[in-house]
DNA sequence: AAATAAAGGACTAATTAGGTCGTATATATG
DNA sequence: CATATATACGACCTAATTAGTCCTTTATTT
């Protein structure tokens, strides 16, 4: 019910690495798929994504790879969750899929209570917080 | 990554309505399945669970049912989550399954520290402040 | 005895997460 | 300019988890 994507564990894994390389050099994929040991195809895929919203800068060709291109102390966890698990990702019953009787459901509020205060939670822990190799 | 399953939404309904038909009426799977239009077998099996775990009391036969065994407002989040998803089943990396690189990984410490929070927040929240009516 | 309700095991279906493959595009460098 | 190398991206497959069903047993009331 509660645990970390693989997906998010790659990206957190490759972001540290970065971080641990200096802002200004470029990381490719492969060095950080070898160096962790993460399937190569899935990892890029993750850092696809972060280089769409901007995370990250790609440069490629020969020499190429990956900048950071935002400031991890400015991106909330939120934020960064979904951008790689896409919109929603918190928890939730279901009534937006299927839901006929969202009107007499008694426990909808208190769960929505629960998901505001992890919402809070993550949106006071930076990415920074999580990658930071100090 | 964060969403609550059906066996959870379904044990807080039941446990909502059993707290409504008062304390020491028997309230059955029939009854709770019927109304909340949930799946009986379902239902059942997740009643057995909370039953197991003595947080209900059975009756079996005609005009059985369930009935609330210990006081919701004693019941942790993470108690009953665990109740009913087994051990583990919070925030955490894959790192008890198959990694073999632990002592290499520089996010697994934040990680547990988000781990933490989470588990924290839900050690204070009882299942009460979910399920009760009033 | 018959009906009713929980207990529980075995199984299937649906959904999601994890991973692979193939191809296109950009670019540094000899 | 050819080649090697890197990201971009869509289609696809597989594994794992969740959700749901079915069937048999056991206890208890009437
Ligand atoms: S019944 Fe309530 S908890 Fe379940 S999906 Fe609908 S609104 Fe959410
Ligand atoms: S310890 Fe690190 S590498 Fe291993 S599973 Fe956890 S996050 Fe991943």
């Amino acid at each position: 019910m509660l645990k970390i994507t693989r997906k998010v564990e790659y990206a957190l894994i490759a972001l540290s690495q970065m971080q641990l390389n200096g802002d200004e050099s470029l990381t490719s994929v492969k060095e950080i798929s070898q160096q962790n040991d993460i399937p190569y195809e899935l990892l890029a895929k993750t850092m696809q994504l972060l280089a769409k919203a901007e995370i990250v800068e790609a440069v490629k060709g020969p020499q190429g790879g990956y900048r950071l291109k935002k400031d991890p102390t400015d991106i909330k966890m939120t934020t960064f969750f979904e951008i790689i698990e896409g919109p929603m990702g918190f928890m939730d019953c279901s009534f937006d899929s299927n839901c006929h009787q969202i009107r007499s459901c008694s426990i909808r509020t208190p769960i929505q209570r629960i998901n505001d205060s992890i919402r809070n939670m993550f949106n006071n822990i930076s990415l920074n917080d999580i990658t930071r190799t100090t």
